[in-house]
DNA sequence: TTGTGTTTTATTGCCTCC
DNA sequence: GGAGGCAATAAAACACAA
């Protein structure tokens, strides 16, 4: 950003004056002290009295963004937590009450909803790969089930075709050989690194438990309890499919992976249903 | 104290909606 | 076209190790 760039003047409306990036202030022509001096004498914005004394701002205002009180995050939090959009009475009420410009909860609303939005993502990124690796291990313990399955078919098809051979039957019906590849398990590729598998967006496809129709969740903490999306003042049960960004345009906070509880059982070429679930 | 990484506040530019 | 939202970004403020 160049320094020379304005930023945001909580007394612009009252004094209309400038202060620059690069430390030098404007106003009505006259250079300001220093935001450390300014900083130890008050902090920023205490009440709405002091925010439109204009002879206080005439002497001394911020030259500098500062940080909000405590007090002023607390009751934005809460209102953040009730809802996350901020209309505009809310907004001069609030900014009323907070002694803040509207401007700055206006601000200070977009910043919360990019921040809850990046969290949102870090736990959604987490869900999905705790469910592929919960997958992977299941895959891998039903791939190795296979395997010995098949190893048991040929023995048992070697040991039928010895006694064919000595004409001695086996039992009283005649027993075909079966074919090793009748218990093969469709390969999936799960070489890929799971980090890949995940940021490729729509591009691939996960696997789901059948049982549930639903993504296998192993992990408690799982942002998808219906506790957490309640402590982030969101409203939706394990399960609920959730609502896609393009559904309606709007960034309402639910989940980045739109229709990934969308479960389509996907048949084999010989129409049998496998024990694996594709979602679109 | 200082260097460095992180968080917070604010701006800019673009997009969508009414 | 104006209002409001978002992503990207800058820069101040803060935290913390060395």
């Amino acid at each position: 950003m160049e320094s020379s760039r304005l930023f945001f003047n909580p007394s612009a409306s009252h004094g209309n004056m400038l202060f620059l990036g690069n430390g030098d202030s404007v106003f009505g022509g006259r250079s300001v002290m220093g935001m450390e001096e300014t900083s130890k004498r008050r902090p920023f914005f205490s009440s709405p009295e002091e925010l439109f004394d204009e002879e206080y701002y005439g002497e001394q205002f911020p030259e500098k963004k500062r940080r909000l009180t405590s007090e002023q995050v607390l009751l934005l939090e809460k209102s953040f937590e009730a809802d996350n959009k901020l209309e505009p009475e809310r907004k001069t009420q609030l900014a009323k009450k907070l002694g803040l410009q509207p401007r700055q909860v206006a601000v200070w609303f977009q910043n919360r909803r990019a921040r809850w939005k990046n969290k949102q993502l870090e736990m959604d990124y987490d869900l999905l790969k705790s469910s592929y690796d919960s997958l992977l291990s299941k895959y891998e313990s039903v791939a190795k089930e296979n395997e010995k399955l098949k190893a048991e078919v040929v023995s048992l098809n070697e040991k039928l075709k010895a006694e064919d051979m000595s004409g001695k039957p086996v039992s009283d019906e005649k027993t075909a050989p079966v074919a090793v590849d009748m218990v093969q398990i469709p390969a999936l590729p799960f070489n890929t690194k799971v980090e890949d598998r995940l940021s490729s967006g729509s591009g691939g496809s996960a696997v789901v438990d059948e049982d549930s129709r639903q993504l296998v969740v192993d992990s408690v903490d799982s942002y998808f309890a219906a506790d957490n999306y309640a402590d982030a003042g969101c409203h939706l049960a394990r399960g609920d499919r959730i609502q896609s960004e393009e559904d309606d345009g709007s960034d309402d906070g639910r989940s980045y992976f739109s229709d990934v509880f969308v479960a389509e059982p996907q048949n084999h070429e010989d129409g049998e249903t496998l024990n694996w679930w594709v979602w679109s």
